[in-house]
DNA sequence: GCAACTGTAACTATATTTGTTACAGACGAA
DNA sequence: TTCGTCTGTAACAAATATAGTTACAGTTGC
């Protein structure tokens, strides 16, 4: 399955960035919380762009934000901009076309992929950043010391 | 996404084995229909053998049959078969704990690929191997010349 | 005993993903 | 206008996973 961790990866950055609150990140801050890469981070942040998921900004003071609403963004929308297979793929090589299976059960098979996929789509539609960001603010209540601090503070502090 | 084809490998050769009809199939004939190596089948054999939806015997005159009525075998069994790991993954390193979002966004992330597993499982469980069989018939009569033969002498008949 | 199979180990080959270095170009500020 | 700070991107190395191959021990029917 999934052998790649993009989707997870990606859905870490624009939740960091509906956590910041429309301040601009840079690639370095998004990595160290992604323990990655920072090239990594905007090679991702480029997909994202190009499918309007967010706006990044070049130079000094330059960075990346959420181009809408969390609420406005579903887990489907960054699925769609990093993912680019469905869930299961066919045979590497095709099939042998002179067994009577062989030669029809790529269409049978998708078939079943595509209902598959389908199946994954109608879940991923209905969650949105603003869900991960309030799944996620219980736990940080616990495990975060609290005091007179905002949200981008917190995200910025990461070396700390 | 799956990046591998063991899902639909298992399928074809189930697929197969509920064609022939209780007739044992030599690992080298199922990978003439799959276009693989027998080594490759056989040991995707194994697996199915362990999850007790194929029996096979070794020796001459040996081969591998299903070990149940096709109606009987989800895609969901084989599924979990072969497939071990979950539709997506996550971050290939943990995220940063000292983040409030990377310490968190694990336990959010595993909350929603459970949700897609389970979505996934639903599909897959009302699809059986003779769901499979009954929509590939269809299409043979148009592909494969009829004569009297039965589907057994069709999958034996691969190399022709 | 012999020929025909499976089961399995040990590799190699191939593909995909991730990580890294390097650098051109954009941009804000002095 | 120059400088330091960022992004975008190319080019490549490393890590991982999957698939394919060769080889052979062990089973089984005849």
């Amino acid at each position: 399955m999934s052998t790649s961790s993009r989707f997870a990866v990606a859905v870490h950055v624009l939740t960091l960035m509906a956590w910041a609150d429309d301040e601009p990140l840079k690639s370095e801050q998004v990595a160290e919380s992604v323990n990655t890469n920072p090239v990594v981070i905007r090679r991702m942040l480029c997909e994202l762009a190009e499918a309007k998921l967010v706006v990044s900004q070049s130079g000094a003071m330059g960075g990346s934000k959420l181009a809408r609403e969390p609420k406005e963004i579903t887990l489907l929308d960054i699925y769609q901009a990093v993912e680019n297979r469905g869930v299961f793929s066919l045979h590497r090589h095709p099939p042998n076309r002179h067994c009577p299976v062989g030669v029809n059960i790529g269409t049978v098979l998708n078939q079943v992929l595509d209902e598959v996929d389908t199946a994954v789509e109608r879940v991923l539609a209905n969650i949105t950043i603003r869900d991960v960001v309030s799944r996620l603010r219980p736990c940080v209540g616990s495990t975060v010391t609290r005091r007179k601090q905002t949200a981008k503070e917190q995200v910025l502090a990461v070396r700390n």
